[in-house]
DNA sequence: AGTATTTACTACGAAACGTCGTAGAGGGGT
DNA sequence: ACCCCTCTACGACGTTTCGTAGTAAATACT
């Protein structure tokens, strides 16, 4: 539920290429396009696929012969998700000012238009 | 020099007494205050704040004989840029939309009082 | 000199990750 | 039926990070 910590480098590389893809992946697929720019070997996508399944990053769902992969969340919800967890990990004290500091780091008119796009999900 | 990632529950623990400490404590100091709740070596705690060291997040400066450890961050700052990181970390073109659900989630009223803060400070 | 305080260096086990290999199950073709 | 191809299942190994701590060496107090 809550989320869960950061992903490794490949972990990430692999999420990437599931997010950008339009529906579930098998191993298979995921693998060639990981080829076209590194050296991998079948299996070990197949390993950190199966690790990021375990860890409910991404949902498993048989199709055929192979189990298509898809994220359990898209990126942005998991981007935010590991935002909150930043957040939460300060005491209630403090988390006022952390977030203080955080907005004035960000792009102002990126914030507004945040704040705008969120309004007018909910 | 960004930042780095998230820390263990030990290291978060030690950074915790550190922080609400009103100056630079001595590995005497943090074993004691830590000696009260749990019961942990002397050298670990001090493996632990070198490692910290190490890792940039708090500074080491020599005192008396023993060395003095300071958080290099505040602790909003650190929070802060725990979140910019996991902001950075999606692509352009979904962080705007990573943003809206980031504020979608946190309480309105303290986002509006941090952007007050947030204005108020530059 | 002897003792207490501190630092330096080393170590070790567990967990996470990147990286694979091998075994085995289920279809498909011939 | 039999062989081959594709996948999955499971285990393995090296590296890094972290919690945890011991031991030795330096420094200082008495």
């Amino acid at each position: 539920m809550a989320s869960g910590k950061a992903l490794g480098d490949l972990e990430r590389d692999i999420m990437r290429r599931l997010w950008d893809a339009a529906g579930p992946l098998t191993v298979r697929q995921v693998h060639e396009q990981l080829s076209a720019e590194r050296d991998l070997a079948y299996t070990t996508v197949m390993t950190v696929l199966d690790r990021l399944a375990k860890k409910g990053v991404v949902n498993q769902q048989k199709a055929d012969r192979a189990y298509r992969y898809a994220p359990a969340q898209t990126r942005e919800e998991m981007t935010a998700a590991l935002m909150l967890d930043a957040l939460s990990a300060a005491p209630d004290d403090v988390r006022d000012a952390a977030l203080a500091h955080f907005v004035g780091r960000i792009d102002p008119s990126a914030l507004s238009a945040a704040i705008e796009a969120a309004n007018h999900r909910s």
